[in-house]
DNA sequence: TGAAAATATTGATAAATATCAAAATTCAGG
DNA sequence: CCTGAATTTTGATATTTATCAATATTTTCA
């Protein structure tokens, strides 16, 4: 892995500014980074393309370092549920058993640091902090899958786009009220939200209609009134 | 603990049969399981009594012996979805950080196994076959909690009410076709399944006027087309 | 057992969302 | 920059579900 353009006190595996988000990484020498990097691989993903399928054996466990990539699971009637987002920072397929049990799309061309698990599980026996990053990571999953189930639940149409709002902006590096990118098609905020793709566009127009958020480009948010977005969106 | 009663060739801690269903004993051996057993304290609890609440340090995990338990989530609003229910052989509280993020609610007599935490996971260091038991529960507890992100994302109350039978039925130890018993309040399916009282109710009354189903007692279910409500629940 | 309380069902209506169809906008490739 | 394809928005309508209210059933406990 190249360190060439690097400033020598930054550690490579912070490249790309993921330092702050990246939960795996956090509390760990430069020593023990030194050997997670030489467990690492740096891999790439075009637009579109699969990080991997459902059902494909689980042996690796991605870092994203930049892009976003949408977690679906299909189910046999051929319907999809996107189960979550990732960003730069979040990391995939810690939680599975032998066989993944989702699909990782990617919305944007994706960078991935790429470790084997059986590797990153036997350095977290070793390494204290990485065991307790891996842990908390998991139970932020959980708790996150958790407040889905209860907006997929409880809320309506609205609501339940200024929660996939609240969850961009506080989630999405660099995202800012006047400025997030959504990565995502309509279509693919529909298949998250458990909802239709028209649903989707009308509850857009009424919130645009109530000066809550605006679109100056078709993907790009701004959001006018946090307050009442972050009121709709509350779990 | 005692084990007077206990035939000598069963080991202590499969007491009560939950011998099947108990993923987190498996391929231990006698001595682990002695180990084990150390370890463990058996804890009751009564019907309507918690568990543990929301926000409790989670210092310890469980494993359910018999009875029947709601994982709930309590919202800011005072709304609450019920992330799922719980049967003997089941673990509780593995994924977590320092504080629970859901509260346990005891829908009968429960009795339960009582680890803690901190020495478990000590424990599953030196015994690898339970450090596996221990990521596969994982595993599996995403993987239903996706499913039922599914179910509430796209499916209609009638295929909900299905899904949930079909989850009892399979998950319920000694639940067969025409012996289901719930023994959850219908206010609690709709809690689970993001609906109210009133479609519940009304749900199951097409259910039993299609003959899918029949209730000789209120919370006795009989599943009399056991094919057409699995194609309705189907995932 | 019998009355009060709790829980569940049913009815009428309103609200929310899905569906189908068409128009508008955006995007991609020459 | 133009044109066809893809995506998104909007419209009309049907379906589903929530809400409020009343009734029925079950449970509890004196």
């Amino acid at each position: 892995m190249s360190t060439v353009f690097m400033p020598k006190h930054i550690h490579p595996i912070y490249f790309n500014n993921v330092f702050d988000e990246c939960l795996l990484f956090q509390n760990l020498t430069p020593n023990e980074l030194d050997r997670l990097e030489g467990s690492a691989e740096l891999s790439k993903c075009n637009e579109g393309e699969y990080l991997f399928r459902q059902d494909a054996p689980a042996d690796f466990v991605y870092n994203v370092i930049s892009g976003t990539v949408a977690i679906e699971r299909i189910f046999s009637n051929g319907k999809r549920q996107i189960i979550g987002f990732l960003f730069p920072g979040d990391v995939i397929g810690l939680i599975h058993s032998e066989k993944y049990d989702c699909a990782v799309r990617c919305l944007t061309k994706v960078e991935v640091y790429k470790f084997s698990r059986k590797r990153l599980n036997i350095l977290s026996e070793e390494v204290d902090h990485l065991k307790q990053n891996m842990e908390q990571i998991k139970s932020r999953i959980f708790s996150r899958v958790m407040d889905h189930l209860y907006v997929l639940g409880q809320k309506k149409a609205l609501e339940r786009l200024c929660f996939l709002f609240m969850q961009l902006l506080e989630r999405l590096p660099g995202a800012r009220p006047d400025r997030v990118d959504l990565y995502m098609s309509r279509q693919d905020m529909a298949d998250y939200l458990g909802s239709t793709i028209e649903t989707v566009s009308r509850s857009l127009a009424k919130l645009k209609a109530d000066k809550l958020v605006a679109f100056p480009k078709l993907n790009h948010l701004q959001i006018l009134n946090l307050a009442a977005v972050s009121e709709l969106a509350e779990c």
